[in-house]
DNA sequence: CTTATTAATCGTTTATTTGCGATAGACTAT
DNA sequence: ATAGTCTATCGCAAATAAACGATTAATAAG
Protein backbone atom coordinates (compact mmCIF):
# COMPACT_ATOMS: atom_id res chain seq x y z
CA UNK A 1 0.00 0.00 0.00
CA UNK A 2 1.53 3.39 -1.10
CA UNK A 3 1.42 6.05 1.25
CA UNK A 4 2.67 9.35 0.37
CA UNK A 5 4.04 11.72 3.34
CA UNK A 6 6.51 14.32 3.84
CA UNK A 7 9.55 13.69 6.67
CA UNK A 8 9.62 16.98 8.50
CA UNK A 9 13.31 17.27 8.81
CA UNK A 10 13.69 18.18 12.53
CA UNK A 11 15.73 21.28 12.13
CA UNK A 12 16.44 24.58 13.67
CA UNK A 13 12.94 24.30 15.99
CA UNK A 14 12.21 28.00 15.09
CA UNK A 15 12.04 26.96 11.48
CA UNK A 16 9.74 24.10 12.19
CA UNK A 17 7.51 26.42 13.83
CA UNK A 18 7.36 28.55 11.27
CA UNK A 19 6.56 26.14 8.83
CA UNK A 20 4.18 24.80 10.50
CA UNK A 21 2.64 27.61 11.11
CA UNK A 22 3.00 28.63 7.37
CA UNK A 23 0.77 25.56 6.61
CA UNK A 24 -1.85 26.71 8.81
CA UNK A 25 -2.08 30.30 7.46
CA UNK A 26 -4.95 30.12 4.87
CA UNK A 27 -8.72 30.02 5.82
CA UNK A 28 -9.29 27.17 3.43
CA UNK A 29 -6.42 24.67 4.42
CA UNK A 30 -7.77 25.03 8.16
CA UNK A 31 -10.81 23.88 6.50
CA UNK A 32 -9.47 21.32 4.81
CA UNK A 33 -7.84 19.97 8.29
CA UNK A 34 -11.17 20.03 10.01
CA UNK A 35 -12.89 18.57 6.54
CA UNK A 36 -9.98 15.46 6.55
CA UNK A 37 -10.49 15.15 10.45
CA UNK A 38 -14.77 14.93 10.39
CA UNK A 39 -14.68 12.00 8.03
CA UNK A 40 -11.45 10.53 9.57
CA UNK A 41 -10.48 10.63 5.79
CA UNK A 42 -11.30 12.52 2.62
CA UNK A 43 -10.74 11.44 -1.09
CA UNK A 44 -9.44 14.79 -3.20
CA UNK A 45 -12.70 14.93 -4.89
CA UNK A 46 -15.29 15.03 -1.75
CA UNK A 47 -12.73 18.02 -0.75
CA UNK A 48 -13.39 19.70 -4.26
CA UNK A 49 -17.63 19.17 -3.90
CA UNK A 50 -17.05 21.47 -1.06
CA UNK A 51 -15.04 23.83 -1.44
CA UNK A 52 -16.15 26.64 -3.35
CA UNK A 53 -12.79 26.64 -5.54
CA UNK A 54 -11.05 25.16 -8.40
CA UNK A 55 -10.29 21.38 -8.37
CA UNK A 56 -6.39 22.61 -9.08
CA UNK A 57 -6.11 24.79 -6.24
CA UNK A 58 -7.69 22.12 -4.00
CA UNK A 59 -4.81 20.12 -5.56
CA UNK A 60 -2.25 23.00 -4.78
CA UNK A 61 -3.12 23.30 -0.84
CA UNK A 62 -3.28 19.43 -0.30
CA UNK A 63 0.26 19.93 -1.60
CA UNK A 64 1.65 22.65 0.61
CA UNK A 65 -0.38 20.58 3.46
CA UNK A 66 1.73 17.58 2.67
CA UNK A 67 5.10 19.37 1.89
CA UNK A 68 4.68 20.44 5.80
CA UNK A 69 3.92 16.97 6.54
CA UNK A 70 0.14 17.75 8.28
CA UNK A 71 -1.50 15.24 5.91
CA UNK A 72 -0.76 11.76 3.96
CA UNK A 73 -1.86 10.20 0.85
CA UNK A 74 -2.98 6.75 0.51
CA UNK A 75 -3.43 6.02 -3.27
CA UNK A 76 -6.92 3.86 -3.63
CA UNK A 77 -7.08 3.97 -7.56
CA UNK A 78 -8.01 5.87 -9.32
CA UNK A 79 -8.64 7.95 -5.98
CA UNK A 80 -6.69 9.15 -3.70
CA UNK A 81 -7.68 9.06 0.31
CA UNK A 82 -6.12 11.69 2.23
CA UNK A 83 -5.73 11.65 6.33
CA UNK A 84 -3.93 13.83 8.97
CA UNK A 85 -0.62 12.56 9.49
CA UNK A 86 -0.91 11.76 12.95
CA UNK A 87 2.95 11.54 13.74
CA UNK A 88 3.53 14.99 12.76
CA UNK A 89 0.46 16.16 13.93
CA UNK A 90 1.85 16.02 17.42
CA UNK A 91 5.04 17.28 16.52
CA UNK A 92 3.20 20.38 15.66
CA UNK A 93 0.38 20.39 18.77
CA UNK A 94 3.66 20.01 21.29
CA UNK A 95 5.78 22.62 19.12
CA UNK A 96 3.06 24.86 19.56
CA UNK A 97 1.90 24.03 22.99
CA UNK A 98 5.57 24.54 24.07
CA UNK A 99 5.61 27.84 22.59
CA UNK A 100 2.20 29.21 23.65
CA UNK A 101 3.09 28.12 27.32
CA UNK A 102 6.81 29.38 27.14
CA UNK A 103 6.17 33.07 26.47
CA UNK A 104 2.84 33.20 29.01
CA UNK B 1 0.66 56.79 28.10
CA UNK B 2 0.02 55.75 24.55
CA UNK B 3 -0.28 52.51 23.61
CA UNK B 4 -0.53 51.27 20.30
CA UNK B 5 -1.92 47.97 19.33
CA UNK B 6 -4.33 46.43 17.34
CA UNK B 7 -7.71 44.41 17.99
CA UNK B 8 -8.22 41.52 16.24
CA UNK B 9 -11.67 41.95 15.59
CA UNK B 10 -13.62 38.27 16.25
CA UNK B 11 -14.55 37.10 13.07
CA UNK B 12 -14.82 33.53 11.48
CA UNK B 13 -12.58 31.65 13.68
CA UNK B 14 -10.88 29.74 10.69
CA UNK B 15 -10.01 33.24 8.94
CA UNK B 16 -8.40 34.35 12.73
CA UNK B 17 -6.71 30.93 13.54
CA UNK B 18 -5.22 31.62 9.86
CA UNK B 19 -4.52 35.20 10.78
CA UNK B 20 -2.29 33.63 13.95
CA UNK B 21 -0.64 31.24 12.22
CA UNK B 22 0.60 33.60 9.32
CA UNK B 23 2.06 35.77 11.74
CA UNK B 24 3.84 33.10 12.99
CA UNK B 25 4.80 31.85 9.83
CA UNK B 26 8.30 33.36 9.96
CA UNK B 27 11.56 32.25 11.96
CA UNK B 28 12.08 35.73 12.53
CA UNK B 29 8.96 36.89 13.75
CA UNK B 30 8.66 33.33 16.11
CA UNK B 31 12.29 34.67 17.54
CA UNK B 32 11.06 38.55 18.23
CA UNK B 33 8.44 37.05 20.20
CA UNK B 34 11.16 34.96 22.34
CA UNK B 35 13.18 38.08 22.79
CA UNK B 36 10.29 39.99 23.43
CA UNK B 37 9.13 37.51 26.36
CA UNK B 38 12.71 37.27 27.82
CA UNK B 39 13.58 40.76 28.15
CA UNK B 40 9.32 41.10 29.21
CA UNK B 41 9.50 44.09 26.68
CA UNK B 42 12.07 45.24 24.35
CA UNK B 43 13.03 48.64 22.80
CA UNK B 44 12.92 48.50 18.53
CA UNK B 45 16.72 49.04 18.76
CA UNK B 46 17.44 46.02 20.74
CA UNK B 47 15.75 43.98 18.67
CA UNK B 48 17.76 45.49 15.82
CA UNK B 49 21.28 44.47 17.36
CA UNK B 50 20.52 40.83 18.09
CA UNK B 51 18.90 40.28 14.67
CA UNK B 52 20.68 39.76 11.36
CA UNK B 53 18.46 41.49 9.34
CA UNK B 54 18.30 45.69 8.59
CA UNK B 55 16.27 48.06 10.89
CA UNK B 56 13.88 48.52 8.11
CA UNK B 57 13.04 44.97 7.91
CA UNK B 58 12.73 44.37 11.93
CA UNK B 59 10.24 46.99 11.59
CA UNK B 60 7.96 46.07 8.97
CA UNK B 61 7.89 42.52 10.94
CA UNK B 62 7.15 44.28 13.97
CA UNK B 63 3.86 45.81 12.33
CA UNK B 64 2.77 42.20 11.50
CA UNK B 65 2.75 41.03 14.52
CA UNK B 66 1.22 44.35 15.75
CA UNK B 67 -1.66 44.54 13.22
CA UNK B 68 -1.95 40.39 14.13
CA UNK B 69 -2.60 41.85 17.47
CA UNK B 70 -0.03 39.79 19.33
CA UNK B 71 2.56 42.44 20.09
CA UNK B 72 1.96 46.11 21.48
CA UNK B 73 4.01 49.22 21.25
CA UNK B 74 4.48 51.78 24.09
CA UNK B 75 6.01 55.06 23.22
CA UNK B 76 8.86 55.74 25.93
CA UNK B 77 9.99 58.37 23.04
CA UNK B 78 12.12 58.67 21.36
CA UNK B 79 12.16 54.83 21.50
CA UNK B 80 9.17 52.06 21.51
CA UNK B 81 8.75 49.34 23.76
CA UNK B 82 7.11 46.56 22.58
CA UNK B 83 5.41 43.75 24.54
CA UNK B 84 3.45 40.64 24.04
CA UNK B 85 -0.57 41.83 23.99
CA UNK B 86 -1.89 39.00 26.84
CA UNK B 87 -5.09 39.07 25.96
CA UNK B 88 -4.83 38.62 21.91
CA UNK B 89 -2.09 36.18 22.63
CA UNK B 90 -3.79 34.05 24.97
CA UNK B 91 -6.95 34.06 22.25
CA UNK B 92 -4.32 32.89 19.94
CA UNK B 93 -3.16 30.29 22.43
CA UNK B 94 -6.87 28.88 23.08
CA UNK B 95 -7.96 28.82 19.68
CA UNK B 96 -4.54 26.65 18.56
CA UNK B 97 -5.00 24.68 21.44
CA UNK B 98 -8.60 24.58 20.32
CA UNK B 99 -7.42 23.27 16.95
CA UNK B 100 -5.01 21.14 17.93
CA UNK B 101 -7.26 19.05 20.43
CA UNK B 102 -10.04 18.95 18.00
CA UNK B 103 -8.32 17.10 15.28
CA UNK B 104 -7.33 14.23 17.53
C1' DC C 1 16.51 76.86 16.92
C1' DT C 2 19.69 73.13 16.00
C1' DT C 3 21.32 68.64 16.47
C1' DA C 4 21.06 63.87 17.69
C1' DT C 5 18.44 59.74 18.38
C1' DT C 6 15.00 56.44 17.41
C1' DA C 7 11.77 54.10 14.66
C1' DA C 8 8.30 54.23 10.97
C1' DT C 9 7.50 54.75 6.21
C1' DC C 10 8.60 55.08 1.17
C1' DG C 11 10.19 53.21 -3.05
C1' DT C 12 12.23 49.53 -5.19
C1' DT C 13 13.53 44.76 -6.30
C1' DT C 14 12.98 39.92 -5.97
C1' DA C 15 10.57 35.90 -4.45
C1' DT C 16 6.58 33.50 -3.04
C1' DT C 17 1.64 32.61 -2.88
C1' DT C 18 -2.90 32.15 -4.68
C1' DG C 19 -5.93 31.08 -8.09
C1' DC C 20 -7.50 29.41 -12.55
C1' DG C 21 -8.03 26.62 -16.93
C1' DA C 22 -5.93 23.26 -19.63
C1' DT C 23 -3.28 19.27 -20.02
C1' DA C 24 -1.16 15.00 -18.72
C1' DG C 25 -0.74 10.61 -16.07
C1' DA C 26 -2.56 6.63 -13.76
C1' DC C 27 -5.69 3.37 -13.34
C1' DT C 28 -10.59 0.88 -14.23
C1' DA C 29 -13.89 -0.93 -16.72
C1' DT C 30 -15.81 -2.02 -20.99
C1' DA D 1 -7.61 -1.19 -27.29
C1' DT D 2 -10.86 2.54 -25.85
C1' DA D 3 -13.20 5.38 -23.01
C1' DG D 4 -13.99 7.23 -18.54
C1' DT D 5 -12.63 8.83 -13.94
C1' DC D 6 -9.72 11.06 -10.80
C1' DT D 7 -5.94 13.97 -9.43
C1' DA D 8 -1.42 16.09 -10.19
C1' DT D 9 1.10 19.28 -12.80
C1' DC D 10 1.96 23.07 -16.12
C1' DG D 11 1.65 27.74 -17.57
C1' DC D 12 0.02 31.90 -16.62
C1' DA D 13 -1.64 36.28 -14.13
C1' DA D 14 -2.37 38.84 -10.11
C1' DA D 15 -1.54 39.68 -5.47
C1' DT D 16 1.18 39.55 -1.42
C1' DA D 17 5.49 39.11 1.20
C1' DA D 18 10.40 39.89 2.22
C1' DA D 19 14.33 42.56 2.23
C1' DC D 20 17.04 46.66 1.66
C1' DG D 21 18.66 51.64 1.64
C1' DA D 22 17.08 56.25 1.96
C1' DT D 23 14.02 59.41 3.84
C1' DT D 24 10.82 61.32 7.10
C1' DA D 25 8.64 62.24 11.61
C1' DA D 26 8.82 62.77 16.45
C1' DT D 27 10.97 63.95 20.40
C1' DA D 28 14.86 65.19 23.71
C1' DA D 29 18.80 67.69 24.74
C1' DG D 30 21.92 71.38 24.06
Amino acid sequence: MNIITEQVISEDPQKEMAKFAKALAHPTRIEILHLLNSQSCCFTGDLVEVLPIAQSTVSQHLKELKNAGLIQGEIDPPKIKYCINRGNWMKAKVLFAEFFSSIE
